[in-house]
DNA sequence: TAAAACTGTACCAAAAAGGTATAGATTTAA
DNA sequence: TTAAATCTATACCTTTTTGGTACAGTTTTA
């Protein structure tokens, strides 16, 4: 039930992102806390998966591809960690558990419901509203609930 | 963001027991389809947690220990997986990501908010609500959500 | 009193996560 | 025009977690 350590740092990159605009890799890797090559590794990831922009050379560096109101908290851990899914039994490569037949198994729509709401709350949750200094907790509870 | 593959096992233990009161290991190792010496240690793990209770003997087994309407998803998780914490800054026994000082990371209130809305939806699911049959994914949310 | 259960602990193998290394391709400023 | 600063790609390695087994007990009851 946890997001990866590569997850929670890429929320963190990109997060630094919508703050500063264009930064490179070794900037975001002091700021974040991160080891140079592994954020260079999350920042690949993060640019096949559209979510940031590249630029090579003398004075490149990563920027948002989208701002940070249409970044929301779900797409950095799907792009990072992959299809966000409570139990093996919901990922598309995936059968269910306990039936021959390929059928859905007995359990198979609770976990897919809780999976629904999981998603679609972590959707509520921009990196806009994630970067917004000192929301109280109540307010974010608000928001992620609409 | 996946509950362990053991955690996928309590529950339909659990549910299994809900449905057919005082059972042994070997019975439902066979229904659940997990092999029995990794069912005996989740039963363990379930009993120490006071969510079940065992008998043991010659027609011993396992029932639970409070109704299935007072035991809940999160419970069982919990139990077997240990505190449900989306990031590991959440976590009792760890500090926040890049901060010396010991105080709450910048991220922490987002994290926290998640965390408390995943854990408060899953304590609206039963184990009840889990065995009854067929009820559909739309009515599930709306139990969910409240 | 033996068989059918559960208990406890230690161990092990495979998979996943976290991280490093190395060789190369671009860009730009001097 | 070339060296430095960047990013790219791929392969590899180490540690941790997960999933599972083994084995030597203890209880209960028919």
């Amino acid at each position: 039930m946890r997001i990866t350590q590569e997850a929670d740092y890429a929320l963190r990159i990109v997060s630094l992102l919508a703050q500063k605009g264009l930064l490179g890799a070794p900037e975001m890797s002091e700021n974040v806390k991160v080891p140079q090559g592994f954020a260079m590794k999350i920042l690949r990831k993060l640019t096949s998966e559209g979510i940031i922009r590249s630029k090579r050379g003398v004075n490149g560096g990563y920027a948002l591809s989208r701002s940070s109101e249409e970044l929301t908290v779900a797409d950095i851990i799907e792009a990072v960690d992959g299809e966000i899914a409570i139990s093996k039994c919901l990922l598309s490569t995936h059968d269910c558990l306990n039936n021959p037949d390929k059928s859905r198994c007995r359990y198979h729509n609770v976990f897919a419901s809780v999976n629904e709401i999981i998603k679609e709350r972590l959707s509520r949750l921009t990196i806009k509203t994630m970067v917004d200094a000192n929301i109280p907790m109540e307010e974010l509870i608000k928001i992620i609930n609409n």
